[in-house]
RNA sequence: GGGCCCAUAGCUCAACUGGAUAGAGCAGCCGACUUCUAAUCGGCAGGUUGAGGGUUCGAUUCCUUCUGGGCCCGCCA
């Protein structure tokens, strides 16, 4: 439980106060009672001069109350006007209430931002909620790629930031290796492993005849030695394929742990055969009308060249929202992929997580809506699944777009982009943009250490932070946390610091809001904003020096210092949901 | 043919999930370094939010039609 030191977001206080409000109206008479009050927001408004927080209340009531915005804007005004952190309440344009808050409630953000630390800004939006984030699930049958990359990355700043808000966060790794692409693994390794024994090879269209076996081959010669040499594939298929499946696994662990990725729970797709857990799913389904055999509609347009009528089993995922049913068994009686898929979501919802989250390719939309059925009939739709598509990063090098070709030897794998622009510029470059949307990755952009790469603009605001900190404990003023905690905030009166402040403000409200929407990018924009505001007030002071944080007075310069410190505890905070690693210093 | 996603300043993108006069960065122009770190800051200019229609107090956001682009479309995963 978080120890609650002061104001932490400040909009839902304010919008506690405003509901309650409302609801004496209603208790008084003059609002009818029982009126819905969800679409109640308070906002920050888009215009400084509006005040410090909106309400759009008067207008949202008007219709179902039946009265004009205008009068339920009054009356409510008197009474918000009252409260005590409440400075001045305007009613503007088509019914808005714009609030100034005093000054001391800035001044109480600011030190509750320092008492909670890195804890600012936490939320108990996910209070006893249980989440189950699914990412990367990348084929264990190759090295993780650039495409990977984005979402991993996107996958761990979402487990990281729903953890922020509460949550209480799982992170898995589903392991593809049920298929035949993991058989087609094992015979090309079995193949590296003849040429371990100076045998020549053929490859057959299809293989994996990539240079990364070679060493796995040799492993295997190392393990087994020649035994298998003469032997044919019945004999060594299982053990070569569970031998190459674990080094490809271990080899994506060490990528993932790379960039700062950590799963907690690692599920496997071959497992799940051979249990009864994919026959127990698809007769959960069955006893709920949901299996049947059937034979599909032609897809209409044009036809694949084999394609002919066939009766088959079927999910009738249609009756949870899918635009056809699906099949779950392919012609030779084995299950098709989306059956364990179903099996194996099935057993998340068993276990108990009461929301479901899948981070998938974009190549994989048209997987969404039987996955979502599935869930949906298996939960009792008790358990939402949101699956979050990431979309396409494009490979720019010297000005011009970078194919990548296994054939070319342009494969850019995820080992090369860490190693030659780090984990952190990476991570951060990778949730600058919405998940839906694509990404250019330019090498040359994001290897510059320039205001073109956002992830130094916020962290050489956080080095100025941190260099004012140092400078100050040289000069002998104390600056620890709980010092700053009880200085003298009140006399930051200057507009430039106040905004800093509201800024701040911002923080747990933001976090809230990009939780609910799983949407971490929005963390990644705000810090651009918060270190804008603290480089614009840095430049300020250069003309204005009562702006500097540092002055010749000990408790002022605490006083300012509490804000900057404040700033770096934001940030601090916002880097840590991205994986990123603030720097204290750059020179 | 059908489904999903995208389209916002010259370029790359935001826009708090329906709010007020749509904001940043880059590129362009003008200006600020005896500095608490110029990897920075201030200013100017830049828009029919792809097009049309609808819903309402109010639409970049929701619905619909169209245009253009991406992904996908029964026994691959």
């Amino acid at each position: 439980m978080i120890q609650r030191t002061g104001p932490m977001n400040l909009f839902s206080d304010i919008r506690t106060l405003v509901v309650s409000e409302i609801e004496a109206m209603m208790a008084a008479g003059d609002l009818p009672a029982g009126l819905d009050l969800a679409a109640v927001a308070v906002e920050p408004p888009r215009d400084a001069s509006h005040g410090d927080m909106a309400t759009n209340a008067a207008m949202v009531l008007a219709k179902p109350a039946g009265l004009p915005p205008r009068a339920i804007a009054e009356k409510l005004a008197a009474r918000l006007g009252a409260d005590s952190r409440i400075a001045a309440v305007d009613i503007a344009g088509p019914g808005f209430l714009n609030m100034a808050l005093v000054p001391s409630v800035w001044a109480g953000l600011l030190v509750a931002a320092l008492k909670s630390g890195d804890d600012f800004g936490r939320a108990t939006l996910g209070q006893g909620i249980k989440v189950n984030v699914e990412f990367v699930s990348a084929n264990p049958t190759g090295p993780m790629h650039v495409g990977h990359v984005r979402g991993a990355v996107f996958g761990d700043a979402l487990a990281r930031l729903l953890a922020f808000a509460g949550y209480n966060v799982t992170r898995e790794y589903y392991i593809n290796d049920g298929g035949a692409q993991v058989d087609v693994l094992a015979r090309s390794v079995y193949n590296r492993y003849l040429e371990a024994h100076d045998l020549t090879v053929d490859w057959p269209e299809g293989s994996y005849p990539g240079d990364y076996l070679i060493e796995v081959g040799e492993d295997l010669k190392a393990k087994v030695g020649d035994i298998w040499l003469d032997e044919p594939e019945s004999v060594w298929l299982e053990e070569v394929r569970n031998f190459a499946t674990d080094k490809m696994m271990e080899q994506i662990r060490g990528d993932l742990a790379l960039l700062g990725v950590q799963m907690d729970v690692y599920s496997s797709e071959k497992a799940l055969y051979g249990t009864g857990q994919i026959e127990a799913a698809i007769n959960t389904l069955r006893e709920m009308g949901l299996i049947y055999e059937g034979t599909l509609e032609p897809p209409k347009g044009k036809l694949p060249d084999d394609w002919e009528a066939r009766e088959q089993t079927l999910f009738r995922s249609t009756a949870h929202g899918d635009d056809v049913d699906r099949p779950v068994k392919k012609s030779d009686g084995g299950w098709t992929y989306f059956a364990p898929d179903i099996a194996y979501h099935y057993n998340k919802v068993q276990r108990g997580f009461d929301q479901l989250i899948d981070i998938f390719g974009a190549d994989h939309g048209g997987y969404v809506k039987r996955m979502k059925a599935a869930v949906s009939a298996l939960s009792g739709g008790r358990v939402p699944l949101d699956i979050k598509l990431i979309q396409l990063v494009k490979l720019w090098k010297n000005g011009e777009p970078f194919k990548m070709s296994k054939r070319a030897g342009t494969f850019v794998t995820l080992r090369d982009v860490v190693e030659q622009v780090g984990p952190d510029v990476t991570r951060f470059v990778m949730l600058t943009r919405k998940n839906d949307a694509a990404l250019d990755f330019d090498f040359d952009k994001v290897m510059e250490q320039s205001k073109d790469n956002p992830v130094f603009y916020v962290q050489y605001a956080n080095a100025r932070i941190n260099s004012v900190l140092r400078k100050a404990r040289e000069m002998g003023v104390a600056v620890d946390d709980a010092t700053l905690a009880a200085a003298d905030v009140a006399q930051l009166t200057h507009p430039a610091e106040i905004a800093m402040a509201k800024k701040i403000a911002e923080w747990p409200r933001l976090v809230e809001i990009a939780a609910r929407g799983n949407e971490p990018h929005r963390v990644a924009f705000y810090l651009y904003e918060l270190a804008s505001d603290l480089n614009g007030l840095w430049s300020k002071a250069k003309e204005d020096t009562s702006l500097r944080f540092i002055q010749d007075d000990p408790a002022t310069t605490q006083a300012k210092i509490a804000l900057a410190r404040a700033t770096g505890v934001v940030i601090s905070a916002g880097l840590a949901i991205l994986g990123v690693t603030p720097v204290e210093e750059m020179r």
